[in-house]
DNA sequence: GGGCCGAGCCAC
DNA sequence: AAACGTGGCTCGGCCC
């Protein structure tokens, strides 16, 4: 450990001259190690620091402010060698945006580890990695120093410390790379880590772009919401006024709220008064007792949760630059290997209720908001091969209809809307191991009967029934489950002896029938925003991916060429589709506007 | 005052 | 009350 910066062989590069020396050197190489460093972490607004490039032998610390990058853009560019990088998202948005640098062709160590490891651990670190491939311990601190703002790097000027440790990141890259790579080889994992690997400069560039939110608009119907949540407030304050011995007074006289609604604790002493004791204040007790305490409680959660979650907390993240929202896209957010998303959450802004639409086009763009039609039903019809599945999509019938039509027997124009809403709940539930319980809870159902029912189906679906319990099966067996494209999530077994064990193992088998279904639309996805963001770019199109959610990808291009890029985003999407899906026939609905909007 | 966790609820 | 999969955000409440 005390003899790490010793070993450390680097070079520092402070003129061009220098640089335009070592390029050569490095087009000659298979692989680089690469790693920037910068005052934030924000692209945007960071400085450019350094940029550390190494070899399997040493590395090259350029010092950005002194140096013009010129000589350096094609090997960082161009496809061989193959840039190794941990977080290469970030490394990406800095070249970018702070150089004018496209990186190509790059291997994200932690990616590669969110493969390797997905579903048992989430150690994916610098640290973490270097310890596990290489033993050894990386001590991070003088990264803060990079960011302290009386950092005489500011000036261009750096310590032998802070050029050790950025040379030592770039150079421990290439053991964790040969390393890492062995293991996607064995697991067969290299097709998932290579999607992944492409998908890295699409979120670049999507979260470069960012998104457009009318405030103005936004902050109205915000007003509007506030002003409902108040209007319950009161009211329920009042309903309940009786139940406190005095009402609390603040220092200028106001009434303070007697109870917090927003305590679950609070609200539950509060029932207790009325004479409802009550388990829990979830929305499931709520909802079942008629009183008009818990209507009114269940309404205000609603509007308390639009202002808090979607309020002003959003629209200060709108970035100063340029008025946009940067959130940060995960590609590989969720174990099954869905994108997740934060500050903000893009993701679960709600669908209906006038948020959506102040998300808007640029002056002279349009937005293209395209989104797969019943993916995960056609993966099912595609992993279980079930005839019924697979006709009613070759034959384009509605599939909820159908299935209720054969569930209960009955020609398909028989079908009415609470047969066909039962056999919608089915179709979805399944694909979440949904059990009687649950089911009959939301058809208005007894359990028995909700059992019939799935008896019924099972035996008119008898290779959905097969295919659920093979995947069911194997989960346990194997530990694991995998996707078509063969993404594979790995699950931790419980002991025999874990008191929780059936519960533990019921789990698991819901979670492992999911992940072909939940990943493989997830992968489809994936390959989607490749395939459009290559037509971008060999077409030089003025048009940009902005977001994504798990099966819809919107697009903001240039008003007159919106129609191309429209049609161009169905067909790629489409195309990632059927790659994988043999089967069926793979849907997307478009839509063009102004406003973000299905 | 920051970290952590559960409850509750938004998305697909 | 309850066996419905994947996430993130905000809050209250508890801890140090």
């Amino acid at each position: 450990m005390e003899t790490q910066t010793a070993q450390i062989q680097y070079q520092l590069i402070t003129s061009t001259e220098e640089l335009e020396k070592i390029v050569p050197e490095l087009e000659n190489e298979q692989t680089l190690g690469l790693d920037t460093e910068g005052n934030k972490l924000d692209p945007l607004t960071s400085k450019l620091f350094l940029i550390q490039i190494a070899t399997k032998e040493k590395a090259f610390v350029i010092n950005c402010q002194k140096v013009d990058l010129t000589p350096l853009k094609p090997v960082l560019e161009a496809d061989r060698p193959l840039k190794i990088a941990q977080n290469a998202k970030f490394d990406y948005s800095l070249l970018k945006a702070q150089a004018g640098i496209t990186l190509g062709a790059v291997f994200d160590t932690m990616l590669a580890e969110r493969v390797i490891t997905c579903g048992i651990s989430r150690e994916i670190s610098l640290r973490a990695l270097a310890d596990k491939y290489l033993g050894m311990k990386l001590d991070k601190t003088i990264r803060d120093s990079f960011t302290d703002p009386t950092n005489a790097a500011l000036h261009g000027k750096f310590s032998k410390e802070q050029l050790d440790y950025a040379a030592r990141d770039a150079l421990i890259l290439h053991e964790i790379f040969r390393k890492q790579f062995a293991i996607l080889q064995k697991e067969e994992l290299v097709n998932t880590a290579k999607l992944e690997f492409q998908v890295v400069p699409v979120v670049g560039e999507m979260e470069l772009r960012g998104s457009l939110i009318d405030q103005k608009k936004w902050r109205s119907h915000i007003a509007e919401l506030i002003e409902k949540r108040n209007t319950i407030n009161t009211e329920i304050q009042k309903d309940l006024r009786h139940l406190t011995d005095f009402s609390q007074v603040d220092l200028f006289g106001n009434e303070s709220d007697a109870i917090n609604l927003d305590s679950p604790l609070q609200l539950l002493e509060a029932f207790k008064k009325l004479g409802i004791p009550l388990p829990n204040t979830s929305e499931a007790t709520l909802s079942k007792i008629d009183h008009p305490l818990a209507k009114k409680l269940l309404e205000y959660r609603g509007f308390e949760k639009m202002i808090t979650s979607f309020g002003e907390s959003i629209l200060e993240k709108i970035h100063p630059l340029d008025n946009r929202l940067h959130p940060d896209f995960l590609q590989l957010g969720a174990d099954t290997g869905r994108f997740a998303c934060n500050n903000p959450n893009l993701q679960q802004i709600p669908a209906e209720s006038g948020f959506r639409s102040c998300f808007i086009a640029s002056p002279g763009y349009k937005l293209i908001t395209a989104d797969y039609s019943q993916i995960e039903l056609r993966i099912m019809a595609e992993v279980s091969q079930d005839p019924a599945f697979l006709e009613a999509f070759n034959k384009d019938i509605d599939l909820h209809t159908l299935t209720a039509s054969q569930m209960f027997r009955i020609p398909i124009e028989k079908v009415d809307k609470e047969k066909r809403f039962q056999a919608k709940s089915i179709n979805f539930g399944l694909m979440y191991g949904r059990g009687p319980t649950s089911l009959g809870l939301q058809i208005g159902l007894s359990v028995e009967d909700s059992k019939k029912l799935l008896d019924v189906y099972f035996s008119t679906y008898k290779k959905v029934k097969r295919w659920l319990d093979d995947v069911g099966r194997d989960v346990v067996r194997y530990g694991y489950a995998r996707t078509l494209d063969g993404r594979k999530r790995l699950f931790t077994l419980p002991e025999r002896t874990d008191p929780d064990y059936q519960k533990l193992i019921g789990s698991i088998e819901r979670a492992g029938k999911n992940m072909p279904i939940q990943g493989t639309s997830a992968d489809i996805t994936k390959y989607a925003l490749v395939y459009i963001a290559e037509k971008l770019r060999q077409n030089n199109l003025d048009a940009y991916l902005i977001h994504t959610v798990h099966d819809e990808i919107v697009t903001e291009a240039r008003e007159d060429i919106a129609d191309d890029v429209a049609k161009m985003v169905e067909e790629q999407m489409i195309a990632a589709g059927q790659k994988l899906l043999k089967s069926v026939p793979v849907k997307v609905d478009v839509n063009i506007s102004s406003v973000w909007e299905k």
